[in-house]
DNA sequence: TGAATACTTGAAAGCGTATTCATATGGCGA
DNA sequence: TCGCCATATGAATACGCTTTCAAGTATTCA
């Protein structure tokens, strides 16, 4: 920049200025800088603007699993909208591990982000934090109060589930999850209240749904699913489509008929829902319009600043989409 | 920092040395530091760091698209790896774009980042750049001269389908992708090798391979082979796993028999070919080997420096995993 | 035409850290 | 006991940029 305001006879703060346009500069002042700019092809210097400025114009993304396609797109839809708004996005994956999500989220502070998105791992340890350190942040997918929120509502998901269960007359439940998701509490509270009794209720899981789905899907429908050929039919509704597809190996393996023996239900409608064979019945959601309004509402707050008395929470409807599964 | 300083009766720059280990500081007066860091549970600054070290621990990473589930999980790879060296990640995806991948690849060195690693996007414009900039980076996936690379060889890949699918019988060829990619000259190659004439080997496809490919590889397989029911058994090699999942569709749906009617060959082993059926058969790259040694490679890269006399080019060996679609 | 207002501009003071340089302290051999 | 070298330390500077502050110039209004 000096060497820009030397060749131009103008002072680096004029410089600047013209660089960003945050001030009125005298028209040939400001064609001689551009000039040089343009001759000495000039890239300024990020890092120094984010000292100077407080600004990074940097947003941090924490993801519990890259694996799982739901959060590729999602993550390639926020990248496209961020980079659109002229932010960067670090990213950050915490294999649904929250000691590293702890770790990531100090690193990013450390960055200096501007504020940050995340899909919370289970057992986060990070929201309480979110709050109390007055992080401009959103969080996707989950409800949490005092922080700014976009997704569809699991509750309701889990309830449309339940609903089609009964519809297509399943007799035994589980969910193949953890008992605090939200989606449970949608699929039990319906199923309650259409008359179910609890002992036909299961939650099933080993507690590290994000790490390599699909296999541990397998793993733990198969050994559910041997002990629990009562010839009643089985609806199974998962936390996700990549451990549905375990459950609907397992039911395979096991000669079951699907869905006729078992129905089975994921969530979030990723690309996988159409190309494996059956095609797998799955609870939708908008990725793109989630990716979109979540960074958009993390710019205005980082516009507006942290301020826990205006939050809001974006809430969209989730979709059934049925298919040969269940 | 200056707080702490304070605090603990030091310099500033004492300080600093303390928390970078940078040199030796007396026993007393770094305990007194670390006392006070931890009690104001000081984070420093790593924009103000990276500025004054000339020195970012970021690492821009360029990929060409995050739908397809190679590419997101290349990146988990990467992330893990990175993190686990104290470097974050910037992200850049191009959509497969050219203008994109420039613009973000401005960006990065903007940022200051350290080092780059990128799957260049079909006609890519940095290689050059990249070269002649003297930009620490890796590149994956291809081969390019002056610059530090790792990846199969798409070559031998190319190879490895060709010689399949003789031996299952194809008697026609086509390769769904662009001309010019290696894949295809190992194809053609061992093809022409083997004796067969170059009218009964086709490339097929409308240039933008990267956006949507599944569907892309539905509409374009679909013309195709609308028009190629010679009676004579088809091999179709596809440039990966997304587009070869079209293929795969297309041929479902004009009721053609997979494999005896039309083979089909994808790229990447992707965990989708294991979970569609009929399964695909693919070439496999060692993500989790090329994730790791391209980030590795790059942070000894960004130890001593780019040295164009010294390039490494890390070729590891594609494997042919036969499943059900040929 | 005089003053009041608006627009331009440069000098200088940060932003939070690393690092150089010079000084001070201690231990050592002669 | 006297220098000499290694070790510890703080003051000061640098990193490349933004932004404040004050001064200068042009414009407007009465």
């Amino acid at each position: 920049m000096k060497e820009i305001a030397d060749k131009a006879g103008v002072s680096q703060a004029t410089v600047s200025r013209v660089l960003n346009g945050s001030a009125t500069v005298s028209r040939d002042k400001r064609a001689r800088v551009m000039e040089w700019v343009r001759k000495l092809d000039f890239e300024p210097n990020l890092t120094a603007r984010s000292l100077a400025a407080n600004r990074s114009h940097l947003i941090g993304v924490i993801l519990p699993d890259l694996m799982n396609p739901f959060f590729s797109e999602l993550l390639a839809h926020i990248e496209r909208i961020a980079s659109r708004n002229g932010y960067n996005v670090i990213l950050a994956n915490t294999e649904g591990d929250p000691v590293r999500e702890k770790d990531e989220f100090t690193s990013l502070k450390a960055r200096q982000v501007d504020g940050i998105l995340a899909v919370p791992a289970p057992d986060s340890q990070i929201l309480q934090d979110l709050r109390e350190q007055r992080i401009k942040s959103v969080i996707i997918t989950l409800e949490f109060p005092g922080i700014d929120c976009v997704g569809v509502s699991h509750q309701k998901g889990g309830a449309l589930v339940a609903e089609h269960f009964l519809e297509i007359g399943v007799k035994k439940f589980a969910f193949f999850g953890s008992e605090d998701d939200v989606k449970f509490k949608g699929f039990r509270d319906l199923l309650t209240d259409a008359g179910i009794t609890n002992s036909r209720i299961e939650t099933i899981g080993n507690g590290s749904w994000w790490l390599s789905a699909t296999e541990q899907g397998f793993q733990s429908a198969l050994d559910y699913l041997r002990e629990h050929q009562s010839g009643e039919k089985l609806g199974i509704f998962a936390v996700n489509d990549p451990f549905a597809l375990g459950v609907v190996h397992a039911a395979q393996d096991l000669g079951m008929s699907i869905p006729d023996d078992v129905a089975i239900a994921g969530f979030d409608d990723t690309f996988l829902c159409d190309h494996i064979r059956p095609t797998l019945t799955s609870v939708a959601q908008p990725m793109e319009d989630i990716g979109r309004l979540a960074v958009e509402l993390l710019l205005k707050r980082i516009e507006i600043g942290f301020d826990e008395t205006v939050q809001q929470h974006i809430l969209l409807e989730p979709r059934l989409v049925r298919r040969e599964t269940a």
